[in-house]
DNA sequence: GTCTATACTGTGATAGAC
DNA sequence: GTCTATCACAGTATAGAC
């Protein structure tokens, strides 16, 4: 009972931690903030975060979590038609483009190795394996199975957010062509045109 | 008379720190090593470092610009037949694919803002922009010059590299898709087919 | 001119008092 | 759980030998 009050209140206090980060991160970049600066920015000192988190990779290693945890979710939201698998993949796409470019440093922290020695948790390795499976099966409901087709649309998907947010971030120079790339796509894959839309009236 | 003598000097040893740095970047990663550790590796004192270099970012400046320029370079060597777009563009894209994945520091530096406050110097930035201006004039070529066309093969290239050095280093997953997302532009920019070869015999 | 020696500030992390 | 004190190490900079 005690315990479970404590808990709670431990489990706030680490969430306050992580948003913290977040923060930092978006000002100073992934890895331009120290302990001390963190342990600031929540009215701690830096030694107190030790109770909480057992290291600073730790810490990344629940941004990490989170950040795919929220993708799992987001993907949870995609309606997959079945029958027009077209519009639902440009949506997809749509959608996964956005979360991407939303925040740089959620974008590098998931998809590229910026913290020198860090390595996901099995816990947090897990959350990204969820999020890749919830995209898999929405590809295999279109049919879309061959590990070759998806690879090649994971990269064409990083490669469109990484382009956007390294040369226009903010902009949309890249998040123009989501569309082309996923018409591309669609014809490489063999997937018919969606039956026209009938429009009402 | 001298004063070319000790310059050259100097540019030798700018050189051998410059290859002690990548060899450090490959073990330990880019942000993994220190001043010391650099020094100690071409047997000298970290301050001494400072007779060659302004700071750690400017070794970091010298990494980027030989990168692109070793780049720059290899992309002079790309013959474009006019005759057969396709296939030369299938080629630039094995070329540049098999340089940007042959050094996942390299291509860390050359196309990640892993450093964190790192911007490369003008002279370091006209390297890369020389570089690029390379590959767009051979595009030219072959006739392709609208923005969106160079930014989508842009997108699917460092796509296609950058899921190879995470997700398949040193192997050849992503590599095998990349002569079929060259078809794939090819076919929406338009290009006609190659004609065919005539073998001899 | 190039080096060694040294010092300054700040880092992640730990030990132990309360 | 939170703190003070401390550690080894980092990047940076200067003084001074030769």
């Amino acid at each position: 009972m005690r315990d479970r009050v404590r808990e709670a209140r431990a489990d706030a206090t680490r969430e306050m931690v992580i948003e913290a980060a977040w923060d930092l991160s978006r000002r100073e970049g992934l890895t331009g903030w120290s302990l001390r600066q963190l342990a600031d920015e929540v009215g701690l000192k830096a030694p107190t975060l030790y109770a909480y988190f057992d290291s600073k990779h730790a810490i990344f290693d629940a941004m990490f979590c989170q950040a795919w945890r929220a993708l799992g979710e987001l993907s949870a939201t995609w309606p997959v038609d079945t029958d027009r698998p077209r519009a639902s993949l440009r949506a997809g796409a749509r959608s996964w483009f956005a979360f991407s470019t939303a925040e740089l440093v959620r974008f590098q922290l998931m998809n590229q190795r910026i913290i020198n020695g860090f390595e996901p948790s099995p816990e947090a390795y897990a959350a990204s394996v969820a999020s890749y499976e919830h995209y898999t099966a929405q590809f295999a409901a279109v049919g879309i199975t061959d590990q070759a087709h998806l690879d090649l649309w994971t990269a064409m998907c990083s490669g469109l957010a990484s382009q956007q947010l390294a040369n226009d971030p903010g902009g949309e120079r890249w998040e123009r062509l989501v569309d082309d790339a996923a018409e591309l796509f669609c014809n490489h894959v063999g997937l018919p045109p969606d039956p026209p839309l009938m429009e009402q009236g």
